[in-house]
DNA sequence: GTGACAAATAAGTCTGACTTTTTGGCTCGG
DNA sequence: CCGAGCCAAAAAGTCAGACTTATTTGTCAC
């Protein structure tokens, strides 16, 4: 699912990158390029390509005489799916998810009902061939083949709304839905009455019923935040 | 408002940037390295840690043996406020502007709802105290007073509902008041119905009632959504 | 046609020397 | 005692050149 690091900046990425989401180094921490290439044992060249990404994700700002200083949380550029992998692999995992699913709340809502006035044939169509995938495999602890609808699904609905700064949340929500299923305790089938609720969102969005589908998205948003009190209250 | 290029690789980027998010290079198009570095008249080594933001944006890929493939958009990271900038700068820029002006109707009414559980007696006072502002720079052409602090307004409630991924669109929303400000056409004072749900609203959240101050913000980003789908059906 | 092998190509990496900016301390004069 | 200004050190920034490596493409034999 992710790009595990290409080239050897990106396999400093990958160390560097958890260890300052994870708060590993404070902010205001210091660090100096020469140090930093010498523990990953890389050439300047390397680690500066390094250093420049972690820059432009606002994580670090590196400044002539001073060196490379860690910058604080409100900083960083928490939408850059690299920083939310990160974040969601360390230790305020559950913190984040929490975020991220009142995030899915406020905005698929709104999607859905967009969807439902944008949705081509074929987009519809495709929905309810996932809703059904969902249902088939809602029972007998097929949880692995249900997240695979699940995600697919609402990839097609935040599509479906037209909207690039929604579509773009896909990847934000397999992420959530993935971690959910893998990570928190989920031993028993998914809840019977999500599933209805998604067949009846392909419904809604097929015919047209803007507020209905975004009524029924609340629902299931809601379903989602529930889960998490319960697990986290 | 926005960081103009720090370094040499800062300004390579600058350039290319709203280069390639205005389309220049249609996704597929294939540049290299060194030619570039050429262009732009700068070391092969900037040029790679130019390259390496870009990547890291998503905006383009490097492969070896192939050179620097610019990718469709459907790749880019739109939330990067980078990003934002470079397009809000660029030809789409009214596209861009009802993109973000949707997500903001999808966000703010949720949180203000949680702004009007979370926010501390501070927050309540700096918002009433930028509903007044806003009041007092109504009428009288004062425009630019009035966008301070409208700006301040928004960004206080994102701030106050607690959730990180809200709190950093507070420079999305930023860039939309500002741009509607600024190059959409505003002669008038701003609408007298916009103010006075600002003001209540910030009565809502001091109140702490959630729905309120939901059902208020929606009423505020519609007339916002309004607007934009008169200057452009 | 297909398979393997060889050549070309562009990114990737490393190294070392040099430049530029910023900061912190030091001196000197008030 | 304190401030202005100057100097030196430190770290990032820049550049040039040589070398490595992966990937593609083309060719040739089978």
């Amino acid at each position: 699912m992710s790009t595990p690091g290409r080239g050897l900046h990106g396999h400093v990425l990958d160390t560097l990158g958890p260890a300052i989401t994870a708060g590993a180094y404070p902010p205001g921490s210091v660090l100096r390029t020469d140090e930093l290439a010498q523990r990953f044992e890389v050439s300047r060249s390397v680690m500066r390509e390094a250093v420049r990404v972690l820059e432009s994700m606002h994580l670090v700002e590196s400044r002539r005489r001073v060196g490379v200083t860690v910058l604080p949380k409100a900083a960083w550029n928490v939408y850059d799916p690299q920083v939310i992998r990160w974040r969601l692999a360390g230790a305020d995992r559950p913190h984040q998810l929490r975020s991220l699913t009142v995030l899915r709340s406020a905005i698929e809502p709104v999607a859905a009902g967009l969807a439902a006035r944008h949705a081509t044939p074929e987009q519809c169509s495709q929905l309810t061939e996932r809703a059904l995938g969902m249902v088939e495999n809602s029972r007998g602890h097929r949880l692995e083949q249900y997240l695979f609808h699940d995600v697919a699904f609402h990839r097609i609905v935040l599509t479906a709304s037209g909207n690039e700064m929604f579509a773009r949340l896909g990847d934000v929500v397999a992420e959530v839905l993935t971690g959910r299923t893998h990570h928190e305790v989920m031993f028993a089938d998914p809840d019977p009455a999500a599933v209805t609720l998604h067949v009846e969102l392909a419904a809604a969005i097929r015919e047209g019923d803007a507020a209905r589908a975004e009524a029924l998205t609340r629902e299931i948003t809601a379903g989602a935040l529930q889960e998490l009190d319960i697990l986290a209250p």
